[in-house]
DNA sequence: CACGCGATTTGG
DNA sequence: CAAATCGCGTGT
């Protein structure tokens, strides 16, 4: 029996936890069903210093849920037409986060199906933007904390390293060389 | 207040 | 390979 992840769970830093969401239930309740699937690529997006890190540029009213306490969510809408789900991370003032890009579709499959347009199911959620459109996920969560009764994590055994790759993020052309080149996008192959 | 662009996806 | 589409960050 899987229990929900709580807040202290993501107290940590980012790169630790983006390699150990993996392997973890994405769950959403919605519409009176539960949809969702498991974590299989995430990214760490690590404070100020990370110039691919929306906080690189500081506190705004965009970055100011990254400041805040671990354990919450932060959504944001890109190209005036996609969400992304991050969860932020580490602690109280080190604005830091992971964003969850692709998820193993599990629960409620055809009712993603249906809120993703009738795509095919491996095409589902093996996106950032995608996974939030199948879990009908918007800005309504930003700042919302992660163990809320509608979108909510559970636990799951540890994933092992052998079934774990790490690379560079992806889509971060104008941050540093160095940040560009740091392995701190996570995927985790096969079950 | 105007301007430029993005942690993406999709179709050509 | 380029369009879609808009909130946010930046500079005036």
């Amino acid at each position: 029996m899987s229990h929900v992840l709580t807040r202290e769970f993501f107290a940590r830093d980012a790169v630790t936890l983006a390699r150990d969401m993996l392997g973890k239930k994405l769950l959403r309740r919605h519409q009176g069903q539960v949809l969702g699937g498991i974590i299989v690529e995430t990214e760490a997006y690590l404070g100020e210093d990370d110039t691919a890190c929306h906080a690189s540029r500081g506190c705004t009213p965009r970055t100011q849920v990254m400041y805040g306490s671990a354990g919450h969510y932060y959504v944001y809408l890109i190209y005036g037409m996609y969400h992304m789900l991050n969860i932020v991370t580490g602690e109280e003032g080190h604005p830091q986060a992971v964003l969850v890009r692709a998820l193993r579709p599990v629960l409620g499959v055809e009712q993603m199906v249906a809120l993703r347009g009738g795509v095919a199911e491996k095409q589902l959620c093996n996106g950032p933007g995608k996974l939030c459109q199948a879990l009908a996920i918007d800005r309504s969560f930003n700042g919302l904390p992660v163990d809320g009764a509608d979108l909510w994590l559970e636990d799951a055994p540890p994933v092992d390293d052998a079934h774990v790759s790490a690379g560079p993020r992806v889509g971060i052309g104008y941050a540093s060389n160095k940040d560009q080149q740091r392995p701190w996008r996570f995927i985790l192959h096969q079950r």
